[in-house]
DNA sequence: GGCTTACCTTTCGG
DNA sequence: ACCGAAAGGTAAG
């Protein structure tokens, strides 16, 4: 078993509040825009060099640098309980350490990524030929409500609108966190603020055709599921089980849930076959059939024939691929 | 089990 | 500028 480590330090660029914290790291563990841009994740957008973001409730800038990431964390002010408000005024660190793994977490740096990469690039050709332009794609551990909700906007449909659908959601039903640079920001809905009456109907009328429904119906089954008990039940369900769990709900079939899967409950051998994966895989598999549908079978064979090219971790590695296949078509920057 | 069709609307590309 | 097609699919038959 081969044990991997990385190096992490932490200090205040200033002793003032709005200080810039750092996470340092090994070249080529994370980057920052193959990572926040790679159709994981819709809530980020890049302004200038920063990239500006929300998760956890919490808005975040981060900034790639030669050794690592820089960081500052937005919370609001009215939702600290009292007892949190004095501890931050004893001791500020203290807050400062909880944002590092707050950010670790979500980036899940624990995973050695640059040692998955070698044995991938040894596994399979195709990967070894991207490996160096997308470096640094690393799979987020997202909101496991969030990646629900985001993934069911994202049928039949593109980036760029399924970004201002998440952000309605957000900003309809979501808490406000702050103000920053002329933007307001908003945390993701609870379950409950997305169970309300009138959901689908608001929805439909903003442009979300037929996901108004399969949001409003999803938000409700959760609910009568337990809501956060049963987010909490799910993420200790082992892959399999979770992912019928997720297939009970609305609009969320076998691509959607091993979305889910792979993005926010730790399942690494997740494979979400899309459009995309399924013309990847045309170029491995010599006798796919030329059906334009995946079935269901075709599904467990593409992800299977992933699974056993890269080994455990192959929802990582496929996502890569996945990063590489979007940028050949939008090399515009 | 596999195949077809409808579904909403926006964005993209010719 | 206009218009058809595609867009990280799902559900129903």
């Amino acid at each position: 078993m081969i044990r991997y480590y990385l190096k992490y330090r932490c200090f205040k660029m200033s002793s003032n509040s709005d200080k810039w914290l750092r996470l340092c790291f090994e070249p080529k563990e994370l980057q920052l825009k193959g990572t926040l841009n790679g159709g994981q994740s819709f809530r980020w957008k890049q302004i200038d060099s920063e990239w500006i973001g929300v998760f956890n409730s919490k808005l975040w800038r981060i900034k790639q640098y030669e050794h690592g990431i820089e960081f500052k964390v937005y919370t609001s002010n009215d939702d600290e309980p009292l007892v949190k408000k004095q501890k931050i005024i004893e001791s500020s660190c203290s807050t400062d350490i909880e944002s590092i793994k707050e950010l670790r977490d979500y980036f899940q740096l624990d995973f050695n990524l640059r040692e998955h990469y070698t044995q991938w690039c040894k596994a399979d050709e195709l990967f070894n030929s991207v490996a160096n332009d997308f470096y640094g794609i690393r799979m987020l551990k997202q909101e496991v409500l969030e990646n629900i909700f985001s993934f069911i906007c994202s049928s039949n449909n593109h980036i760029s609108r399924i970004s201002s659908m998440v952000e309605k959601l957000a900003i309809f039903y979501g808490k406000e966190i702050c103000s920053y640079n002329g933007s307001t920001y908003y945390a993701f809905p609870t379950i409950e603020a997305l169970n309300q009456d009138g959901v689908e109907t608001k929805l439909r009328d903003n442009g979300f055709g037929y996901r108004a429904k399969y949001i409003a119906n999803t938000a409700k089954i959760i609910a009568e599921k337990g809501g956060n008990k049963w987010i909490t039940a799910l993420q200790a369900m082992p892959y399999k089980e979770a992912k019928s769990e997720l297939m009970t709900l609305t609009g969320v079939g076998a691509k959607v849930a091993d979305c889910i899967c792979l993005m926010s409950l730790a399942h690494t051998s997740a494979i979400p076959v899309d459009t995309h994966v399924y013309q990847i895989a045309r170029h491995y598999i010599s006798d796919m059939p030329k059906q334009k549908t995946v079935t269901d079978k075709l599904y467990q064979r593409i992800g299977d024939h992933f699974r056993k090219l890269y080994g455990p971790s192959a929802g990582w590695a496929q996502t890569v691929l996945f990063c590489a296949d979007l940028k050949k078509f939008q090399a515009r920057d």
